[in-house]
DNA sequence: ACCTGAACACCGTTCAAGT
DNA sequence: ACCTGAACACCGTTCAAGT
């Protein structure tokens, strides 16, 4: 399931030797595991049975190693090359598939997506979670092989990337951090909740519809709505 | 601009008495001016000219006074009956209205948006940025009285919230943070990035359209759209 | 009743010192 | 060459003490 390509030689348990990558891996890891709270430096270190300041030969502080730890997942979205865009697959097969894979990427690493959502991308005109200059070119270039013209292929990116980043952080947020959120004790209503509802009798009444995880179809007829835009947009 | 009510009778810049409200309002002048980063108990003490003990008497913590803040911020909202809808104004006009109130709120606080979007909400059926009862219950009722099946008054409720915040989100985000961001020394491409670009011919080419600020006619139009989208699924 | 001083446990980060 | 100890400046938070 993860996106991250683990070394096939991994060397006993015991620490090899400390490598930017070793360390970035660790962190990915520990966010998964505990939450973005608990990625300091020092825990960090702990993990990989250094001290802290270890970390400093192979990361330029903290802000780098969270900059590194955003790249390293996004930089797992494969290329168009990389898809297997089935026979009559068009610029649509690559968008979708596209798609899902950045949806599955943020649905393995919940904690970390916010992360990716909201760190500003080096260029002012990156925009999460299509942030590496290598995934934009692939983008670009894609759907002008397609027959995009070259302002229609950026206001796609633009849609795209925000049609992304709205649908898959509020998923990730529902689904949520379940160590960070209260545990929902039963399936019926927490205790003193009917008191507390009553002032607000609609969201009362729904808040069984308003519960519902519908996030695979939401994100799916929102994706196919969102190619029906730009379909209707190529030309000019 | 400030979507923040101001008390009229400011008493004399001397320290009146600490109160919950004097603290929140200086946290959302703090984030305003210096960033999220500048915003520790100790400062914000310092700012309302007290140690930062004293604070814990009206706040109960660091996260509670980050709730506080926005709450204060989304409680900005107005409901259905405070705005002016037209004389034709259908639900249309309601939603129009509420997209752009909430654009507001974002440019005008674009440091605590991303804080607004990503903290996970009281109850984990309330998203992002309508994410108080009372927002959501008007949101609900509005729609239903105006011939929405409660389903169908659901279903907008989550793409409104999901398009909003992808939005708004990489809107502040572009315009972003101007104080975190690396200042654009010229017009013209940093030195090097001919260099950094050249295997990226596409980027390098668009790059002056992928920098073009569009937010206006984006939101204006992508809201629209999601307009059309609603109404074409109001039965069922 | 309200605020403060001192203290605790934790940060990120630097740098001389160890091996 | 690589890691560590000690130190610095900063956190959030608690609590007895001051007024």
């Amino acid at each position: 399931m993860s996106t991250i390509p683990q070394d096939p030689s991994d060397p006993p348990p015991e620490h090899p030797t400390l490598s930017r990558e070793r360390i970035v891996r660790a962190a990915v890891a520990l966010v998964d595991e505990e939450g973005l709270g608990a990625l300091s430096m020092r825990a960090l270190g702990a993990r990989l049975g250094v001290e802290a300041m270890a970390l400093y030969r192979h990361v330029d502080g903290r802000e780098d190693l969270l900059e590194a730890v955003v790249d390293m997942l996004t930089s797992a979205i494969p290329s168009a090359a990389e898809m297997d865009l089935g026979p009559g697959g068009g610029w649509q097969a690559y968008l979708l598939q596209l798609g899902h894979e950045i949806r599955a990427l943020a649905e393995a690493h919940p904690q970390l997506f916010p992360l990716v959502a909201t760190r500003h991308p080096a260029a002012p005109w990156l925009r999460p979670p299509l942030r590496s200059l290598t995934t934009v070119e692939d983008f670009l270039s894609t759907l002008t092989r397609f027959g995009f013209e070259e302002d229609r292929a950026v206001a796609a990116y633009r849609s795209f990337t925000s049609f992304l980043v709205g649908q898959l952080l509020l998923e990730v947020a529902q689904r949520g951090a379940p160590t960070t959120a209260v545990a929902p004790q039963t399936e019926e209503e927490d205790p003193g909740d009917d008191d507390a509802l009553s002032e607000y009798p609609m969201v009362h009444r729904l808040q069984g519809e308003l519960s519902e995880d519908r996030s695979d179809e939401e994100f799916a007829r929102g994706l196919e709505h969102l190619l029906d835009r730009i379909e209707r947009h190529i030309p000019g």
